[in-house]
DNA sequence: ACTGCTCAGTTGACAGCGTTAGGTTAACGC
DNA sequence: GCGTTAACCTAACGCTGTCAACTGAGCAGT
């Protein structure tokens, strides 16, 4: 099968799909740039076929709507992200494990704003976001799930205070500790009204105050 | 001058401006109405104006724009939160003062999604959200100044562990946990990739974490 | 070499959006 | 009555996301 095909058998037909391909790539990267520049919503179908210099229309050969497209740069984060927490996995202490992968998630936040925030400040809209393309439980793809697997594994070694059972529930309490902040980061950072401390100052107090609150005996 | 002008002086004027405002009235309540069933985005100018039998352009005799519309909503908004809030500021102990604003920040989000929404996970755009109207350390309009007083009672009491020092990053530290939680939940509420514990006992869970988390000698 | 097909990309349009210039009309002070 | 004010309407503008219909290049089969 391979002998038969040595390297570049369908010639012509194979250049179609890479073509095809490369300009779906561009469009992507552009609609990246004008999302970070602008925000998802500033950001026009016209303005990212203008940028690559194609007609708006084009893009609908690539992707079935605005929705469409933006949904595949949210996979294509999730999987960076997840990528990025798997590669701190190998520390044997789950604590000490949960502290690292919080520095690291609220690292990617803030150096990927507005990807962050269509992939956690915004409704999923009709279709789950994540359901269709992310792998669940392989923590190569699903950061939740790694999270999940790691809390679950300090609980049954007896890491935790007794009021937490739920690996779901503490994984969500966790989360979320970080997230609030990553996020009011985002969305209020300009604001004048709050006198914003260092955000990564402040993180890694609150991942210090979350797991000393809930762990089993406090040094 | 009281004195001059008795009851009702200027009758038919006044009760022009009296009509002015319950027009104005009816277009908030129309706008809330509609914000709260479809989303602010999904709401147009149009379906606010027929729901009360005007045309769009007469909502522009009332507010600038629509985002002048929702800011006016998330005044009032925000003052009912802070009059939430302040009910409860007689307890004593600003760790239990803390604790009770904490689940009844919670309880306000929960209640009250679309509002939340606006107040705490859009940008605030390019005017300051509260800057205009709210002022500022006036508990009964500033719920982040109130809770911001209490840590500080907190603190200068040496309620706290000694790497707290900053009252704004503490305050920061705590809420954000909370809005966390209450954000993650109203924008993923329907997504089937989380497991959802119920809100309102991890937010009770939380609370704890964090207090037991920051706070001097850990019982 | 001709025919016919596939399909990435374009043209031109649609409905709906927020918003505005200009007109209408009722109620006001004088 | 008269002129003024202002709440509201009509009609339109430019913009958006999206689509039906078309174009034209490159392929396969004869």
């Amino acid at each position: 099968m391979c002998a038969l095909t040595p390297p570049a058998p369908a010639g012509s037909v194979a250049r179609r799909i890479r073509q095809k391909e490369a300009t779906r790539d561009r469009i992507l990267d552009a609609a990246r740039e004008l999302f970070v520049e602008n925000g998802v919503e500033a950001t026009t179908m016209r303005a990212i076929a203008a940028r690559i210099d194609y007609t708006p229309t084009a893009i609908y050969h690539h992707f079935r709507d605005k929705e469409a497209l933006i949904e595949e740069l949210c996979y294509l984060d999730f999987r960076a992200l997840a990528s990025a927490l798997v590669q701190i996995g190998e520390i044997p202490d789950p604590l000490e494990r949960i502290r690292r992968m919080g520095l690291a998630y609220a690292e990617f936040g803030f150096n990927n704003p507005s990807q962050y925030k269509f992939m956690f400040m915004t409704q999923s809209s009709h279709v789950p976001l994540e359901k269709a393309r992310v792998e669940k439980n392989n923590p190569e793809q699903d950061a939740y799930g790694f999270l999940v697997q790691t809390v679950e594994e300090g609980l049954k070694k007896g890491l935790f205070r007794p009021e937490f059972q739920d690996e779901h529930q503490l994984a969500q309490l966790l989360w979320s500790g970080l997230h609030g902040l990553i996020s009011l980061h985002i969305a209020k950072a300009d604001d004048p009204w709050i006198e914003w401390s260092d955000p990564r100052a402040t993180i890694k107090l609150a991942v210090d105050v979350m797991l000393r609150g809930s762990r089993r005996q406090g040094p």
